[in-house]
DNA sequence: CATAACCTTTACGTAAACGGTAAGGTTTGG
DNA sequence: CCAAACCTTACCGTTTACGTAAAGGTTATG
């Protein structure tokens, strides 16, 4: 459908974005998308002649995943920071896997990505626990007003329409 | 156990607490407590004569409530503000709802409460639901380490203790 | 090649959510 | 009754996560 073959060059999904068409896409601001590169959460995959900031589309996708964590599980950008330092080091360590053939090597990077992993699946875990048990919460307050909302339904019926009384 | 009689007044559940007890038992902070004051979240059940604000069990409830829709849901003062005035206004329909029989009138308030906690209900499972996404992949990353570490240290065990080779 | 629409860095401004401190009043145990 | 420990209001300070504006360079388009 929306398929225009890529003719000439870059493929619609590897072109380089300039920071504005990256904040439309992503739905943060241009000053956002800054900020987080001065707080070190990510670097733009190049630069223009002119030291534009062109990204890529894993950029696009660190920013979601920066976002998420912002808004749905709520981390500062510190936080955040620290996580996503772990996962550039994960990258880092990724290229690390793949050169050694020494296990114990292989074992130490595994490790150590693993207790940063581990780390942040505990947290999500507890967080989500409790807004689980928000949620219950209210969705019990909310089924408890249905019923009595119905209730009253059924008096109001009953009320305005005799019908098979008398 | 613990349970010592109340012989003489107050049964330690609806004995009044002073700002201090209250932050210790909440986990929050006596500015806190009186910031949320501040911004209309809770008044102290009561004041001392010399107007130390003191607090009774239903006050410590809504001030974990306070808490947790903002550490678990991470909603702003001002949304809780938003939904806890709503609650308020509960209180006080509630009452109104005792009092009346007129089943129209009734109906309106059950629909004007209901509409106020949809609104939270709502809120709460969107959030509920990105959360939970992000907490499946992060699982899932999480699994396919725990599979890497798994090989890596088969591998190890294999080439330290040839065991059955040979 | 002009010019509109971007972008850059730098820097100051701001709202939210408290923290900290001062100056003074209150409670309570001894 | 008095000191220690707590509380009050008032006010200024701080951090976070950006917003906004200035002064100027860059890119795409007719």
């Amino acid at each position: 459908m929306t398929t225009a073959l890529p003719r000439t060059q870059a493929s619609a999904s590897d072109r380089l974005l300039r920071i504005q068409e990256v904040a439309e896409e992503t739905g943060l601001t241009p000053r956002s998308i800054r900020y987080y590169e001065e707080r070190g959460l990510l670097r733009p995959a190049a630069r223009s002649e002119g030291a534009y900031r062109l990204y890529d589309a894993s950029d696009l996708e660190q920013l979601r995943l920066i976002k998420g964590l912002r808004d749905d599980a709520g981390l500062s950008i510190a936080d955040i920071g620290q996580i996503l330092e772990d996962e550039e080091s994960r990258r880092r360590t990724r290229a690390a896997l793949k050169a050694t053939d020494d296990p114990v090597e292989r074992r130490r990077i595994l490790l150590e990505r693993l207790a940063s992993i581990e780390g942040l699946h505990g947290r999500l875990n507890a967080k989500l626990a409790r807004l689980q048990a928000m949620f219950d919460d209210v969705e019990a307050r909310r089924g408890r007003l249905h019923d009595l909302l119905a209730a009253a339904e059924q008096e109001l019926a009953a009320a305005t329409e005799p019908g098979s009384d008398r």
